[in-house]
DNA sequence: AAGTTCTTATTAC
DNA sequence: CTAACGGTAATAAGAACTT
């Protein structure tokens, strides 16, 4: 390749908004500043059945974290700020944060609310530069928003997420291509993206190892790890080694929408079940209405959590809320004969043609 | 046997 | 004293059913 066309190196930033929700929720009720603040269910004095959405950093010194029961993090700090999530402000704020970051590449892709990944391939030539950018949009983002962000920049999106990872909060952290594979040699495997809790599991055991370290994982052969994941393994594979050929590409249209209803308590109720799910429909026919479906889900989680689905298929086309009503009410009324259990939860969900 | 359709499991934010 | 656990969406794998 000693020639004219010499790759451009690829250089990808990652940027991720700091503790969001909480920090947008700060921003709107400064008297909030310094205390725990915690976004997500009502915790309904400790009885309240969701999760934390997000919290800030004074929440987290009490041991909340994302992802967390809302009733244990009642237990851990009751004294805290427990605020509903104000979705519609969030995305507002959201749209405003990356119309900034789109300034920096046309090439963006937004991966939530609160992250993007923006491609600087052939806008920056080097590192050095990447580094100043990604100085300036955190500096901009500050300036206009008053909300601190933490970005990461690198070879791929895996890489520059670590490294975003490793900034937070408030932080900016480059790792050059030659520092990758080694950079993180030392984390836990569950750092890969697409490795969570059970993929980690059957590692441990494959290695007789508890916590498994990336290094430790680099003994599987490629063929080994496709062996045991299928399709996943050998992404796997090359991702232990840091490298990741994903494309960074604007999101595109949503495969389904759907709707689901966790009732306050576990219930058999067929009236008030029937009126939630007729809710549901509703919501989501709304979402769809001149789209075309060809398909649709019902969802019933029992008491015990075991969940359970059932689908039918359709020919493609707009359908009224009656049709999706009527198509789909028998699958639910099978969920409460086909058990005596009470249900925790329901949920409904179309598939776009 | 091939092609859909249905169901579950896993992951991520 | 057992068990804390949302909502939304994508993807993969395998079973079940059709043709």
């Amino acid at each position: 390749m000693g020639n004219s066309k010499k790759k451009k190196e690829n250089i990808i930033l990652h940027i991720d908004m700091d503790y969001f929700f909480a920090q947008i929720e700060e921003r709107e009720n400064p008297q909030f500043k310094g205390k725990p603040v915690v976004v997500g269910a009502d915790p309904k004095e400790g009885k309240g059945r969701g999760v934390v959405s997000t919290c800030n950093y004074e929440a987290r010194k009490f041991g909340i974290k994302s992802g967390m029961p809302i009733s244990r993090a009642y237990k851990l700090c009751p004294q805290a700020i427990f605020l509903p999530v104000n979705m519609q402000l969030y995305k507002r704020v959201s749209r405003a944060v990356f119309q900034i970051a789109q300034k920096f590449s046309s090439k963006m892709e937004r991966v939530s609310l609160d992250e993007a990944y923006i491609d600087l391939t052939g806008r920056v030539g080097s590192y050095k530069e990447a580094r100043r950018e990604g100085e300036d949009l955190r500096k901009i983002v500050f300036e206009k928003e008053r909300l601190t962000c933490s970005i990461g920049v690198s070879k791929n999106k895996m890489m520059a997420k670590i490294a975003c990872e490793l900034a937070k909060p408030d932080g900016i952290r480059i790792i050059t291509p030659v520092q990758a594979a080694k950079t993180i040699a030392s984390m836990k495997v569950e750092t890969i993206p697409g490795i969570g809790p059970k993929t980690r599991q059957f590692i441990e055991k494959k290695l007789k190892k508890k916590d498994p370290q990336i290094r430790d994982a680099l003994v599987f052969s490629k063929s080994e790890l496709a062996d045991f994941f299928g399709k996943r393994g050998e992404e796997f594979y090359y991702k232990l080694r840091g490298i990741d050929k994903s494309p960074v590409e604007e999101k595109k249209e949503a495969k389904s929408v759907g709707k689901e209803h966790t009732f306050q308590k576990d219930t058999r109720d067929a009236k008030m079940i029937i009126k939630v799910f007729k809710r549901l429909v509703g919501d989501v026919h709304s979402q769809v209405k001149d789209k075309k479906i060809n398909g649709l889900t019902v969802v019933c989680r029992y008491e015990d959590f075991e969940t359970h689905t059932k689908q039918i298929s359709f020919d493609a086309g707009k359908y009224t809320e009656e049709f999706l009503y009527k198509k789909s009410i028998s699958l639910l009324l099978k969920f409460l004969t086909q058990s005596n259990k009470k249900i925790r939860l329901i949920g409904f969900r179309v598939k776009i043609a």
